[in-house]
DNA sequence: TCTGGGGTCCTAGGACCC
DNA sequence: TCTGGGGTCCTAGGACCC
């Protein structure tokens, strides 16, 4: 069973933020100034999607489609705290109590035992809706499938606040998958997409019909992956997520205007300041970093990384800012404005607060 | 129409080690 | 002087997801 929330930022503002703006259009996300700011929606009640507005579209367009919209910055926290009221929600529902967070907003639970032996996949997809409604205001969609792959794909065609049901079988799941766009598969993202399109192949049947040597030139080492998801095939297991362990953590700028090339200190002043933002998370959740990616884009939206790792983990800001400074100093093109930088940090280990002989060193 | 900010994962080349 | 094969780590870029 797979389960994603409805317009989740938007809903959470509407449904418990903020009850009076219920039946308006509501999209969280950058403030559109008028229609000049330089954000994009992160999330848009369905009230603002029936004029057009979805999430991923510059505000400054979704202003257009819908001045009279309600624009809200939006708070993270109150985000997150509804994820977990929503994961601990369908964790009581999956079989020993498995469950897959695949995102702030989605998860697959395993489903088959408690389907077994109570309720048939569509009652028992309406209870988890129910208790999710009940429990935390916020509507959900549910797809039912034999896999992770199409429960995802089964979920999409329930939206909003609907379960939709693959029936287990090849043949079956083919035919739910062949009239859909290829866009409907998770990894399968616009430049894939237009690759394909470029080959006359819109739908997942067109794919279901060729063969691995047909798409291989297309599509390379892909090819496999694509040909098993066009049919509705796929053999991972359902594993449960466990603790989270984040990766990297970094931050991003968008300036207002394009910052020209001689503004060195307005650049280097916000570099300082997101490192400031980086040292301060990363000493609050006990974390250190060895890599330190520095990414520029430019006016013409060209986007180039430049990354440099350190020999002994660290939390400091100083070395985070002075690093992260030379690392640009050595590599923006000093002939082109500046729409962009941003400061990412990977390689995280847990500190230790004993030191260690090469810190001290 | 003009493109955010948070991330993850994969590939490929080069340096280096044994 | 030129050489193999296995491996790790680092860097850069790119696709993708929400």
């Amino acid at each position: 069973m797979h389960v994603d929330m409805d317009a989740f930022f938007a809903s959470v503002e509407q449904l418990r933020n903020h009850p009076e703006l219920q039946g308006k259009p509501v999209c969280v996300g950058h403030d559109p100034k008028g229609g000049y700011g330089r954000g994009v929606v992160r999330s848009a009640s369905y009230e603002a999607r029936a004029f057009g507005i979805r999430s991923g579209m510059p505000v400054s367009k979704a202003f257009r489609l819908c001045p009279e919209a309600v624009f809200l910055p939006g708070e993270f926290s109150d985000y997150a705290q509804a994820s977990n009221e929503i994961m601990g929600i369908l964790r009581d529902f999956a079989d020993d109590r498995r469950l897959n967070r695949a995102s702030i907003d989605e998860g697959y639970l395993e489903v088959t035992a408690r389907i077994a032996e109570h309720g048939t996949p569509v009652e028992s997809a309406r209870e988890v809706q129910a208790a999710v409604r009940e429990q935390t205001k916020l509507p959900c969609s549910i797809g039912v499938a034999c896999n992770m792959t199409l429960a995802k794909v089964a979920t999409g065609r329930s939206k909003p606040n609907g379960v939709t049901v693959v029936q287990q079988g090849a043949d079956k799941a083919a035919s739910f998958l062949a009239p859909l766009t290829v866009r409907v598969i998770s990894g399968v993202g616009e430049k894939t997409a237009e690759r394909l399109r470029e080959y006359g192949i819109e739908t997942l049947g067109q794919i279901q019909r060729m063969s691995i040597a047909d798409l291989w030139p297309i599509m390379g080492r892909g090819s496999y992956w694509l040909h098993e998801k066009s049919l509705g095939i796929d053999e991972r297991p359902l594993l449960d997520s466990g603790p989270h362990i984040r990766g990297s953590m970094g931050k991003d700028h968008t300036f207002t205007e394009d910052v020209e090339p001689t503004a060195i200190s307005l650049l280097h002043e916000t570099i300082n300041d997101m490192c400031v933002r980086i040292g301060d998370r990363l000493r609050t959740k006990g974390l250190l970093f060895r890599t330190l990616t520095v990414r520029i884009r430019y006016e013409d939206y060209t986007t180039v990384q430049h990354s440099r790792t350190l020999p002994v983990a660290t939390d400091r800001c100083d070395i985070l800012d002075r690093t992260a400074a030379d690392i640009f100093d050595r590599n923006r093109l000093r002939d082109r404005y500046v729409r962009l930088v941003g400061i990412r940090v990977t390689g995280l280990s847990e500190r230790d607060d004993q030191m260690s002989l090469a810190q001290f060193l």
